[in-house]
DNA sequence: TCAAAAGTGTTTGCTATACACCCATGA
DNA sequence: TCATGGGTGTATAGCAAACACTTTTGA
């Protein structure tokens, strides 16, 4: 690491010059945030939370959640708190995607954003308005409207981590309640997938995983056979397959 | 994204206040860096590129190479800068591999660190000291020494991601030269899994890559059989493998 | 008794692995 | 002629894909 003469953060207390912007530096320090990218499956559909933005930049047009990441906290929690924040829900999947820096993508000034790729079951959510009173709401993937800065570009690296990740990792279980049946497992994979999957296949390969068990109860759900009714293993850890 | 008053940064010329502090803000600003993780294959083991810090924090301690990003700089603009300056060489391999933000990770102030992945065929580089005059040095990753900040976690990231995308990707031909005979290759391969591995499967895997072509040339290496001379098809790309 | 989803095996092709000898060269 | 690495094929096992009918229930 070079070592150019960053100084230390002016505390609150050397503050002895401009009280509105009391906090200086020897080189200009970009903005950082944390955006989340938070899929659920609503309707057989793959869909995200998005924010509709009250001010300028890009007022009336759709953002993800997300915001700027206090100087004491840790880039996760940061993504935790803005996400608890809109949807009131805690310890929802989490993982890092990338981060995008390209100047110019916040017309204010410099601001680099840290993706997190976030899953979770539409069982788990309930969707209030954050405390900025901006509303919120749920997006198809394949239907996104006009998009905030550069969140088009993230949402599509959020969904081919998610799509990639499927093969090689049981992410998709995220996207369960606690307890599931094998159909609606299949129908989470289908629509991750976009195409209809071999039943017997499917339920052959989940239950080679060893990953899920049955928990002994069935599911009635209409005027057919009752299912059985599955629990994952270990919850919160996901899976790498081989 | 919530809309906390983040203000404009402050341009040179509003510096009506300390001339050695001139960049003021509302809210506190993290500093960013990045740091780049450079693999290279030498002697048969798989090194990477280290700075001796000259200064504290962690004087005498070695580091990523890396440095603060420019204001209007973009974030892998940066990582080759900084690996510019240090290896005096350009184009390499370069792709980001995450983002670490915890708080104290630099005593100094809080620093957020996107991290890069390189990679280069020893060939291509020509390592001088940087133009801070720091000592750069290769080290086995097997073998390395006390390290600044949280950089052994930052490597220990990379070294994953590197052998996880052996399974699904070319990323490995980073490592060789524009030619290359499949016995080198396979080298590149043994070495990055740390495991002998069957001959003829391997020249029958790399040659259905389709990625490769024979030049028509030959090797004269040794006193035995010349071997032929391969070339990557698409220089530059890396292949994604079903 | 009907409609609707749950549940269940076998065959086939492909891909990964194991394994041993001859070839071309320079010293 | 010998030492050294270059180069080649076949047999087997394990995994992925295709494919259709019976079961259980509520209405």
């Amino acid at each position: 690491m070079t070592d150019k003469p960053h100084t230390i953060a002016a505390s609150d207390a050397d503050a002895a010059t401009d009280p509105e912007q009391p906090h200086c530096y020897r080189y200009p320090h970009p903005a950082v945030t944390t955006d989340v990218v938070l899929f659920t499956i609503r309707d057989d559909r793959l869909q995200l939370l998005l924010i509709e933005r009250g001010n300028e930049p890009f007022k009336g047009s759709w953002a993800l959640p997300g915001g700027f990441v206090d100087i004491d906290e840790d880039l996760e929690t940061c993504a935790a708190r803005e996400l608890a924040e809109e949807t009131g829900v805690e310890n929802l999947y989490l993982e890092q995607l990338g981060t995008f820096g390209k100047p110019g993508r916040d017309p204010r000034e410099r601001v680099i954003s840290v993706a997190y790729l976030a899953l979770a079951p539409e069982s788990r959510l309930q969707v209030r308005a954050g405390d900025d009173a901006a509303a919120a709401a749920w997006f198809p993937v394949k239907a996104l409207p006009p998009l905030a800065f550069d969140h088009d570009e993230i949402i599509a690296m959020a969904h081919r981590r998610l799509v990639a990740k499927l093969d090689y990792s049981t992410i998709a279980f995220q996207l369960l309640p606690e307890t599931f049946t094998l159909s609606e497992l299949q129908q989470v994979y289908e629509t991750l997938v976009d195409a209809e999957i071999d039943k017997r296949n499917f339920r052959k390969w989940a239950q080679a995983l060893e990953v899920i068990e049955d928990t002994g109860e069935f599911r009635r759900l209409g005027s057919h056979r009752p299912a059985r009714v599955y629990r994952l293993l270990d919850r919160e850890r996901i899976a790498f397959l081989k």
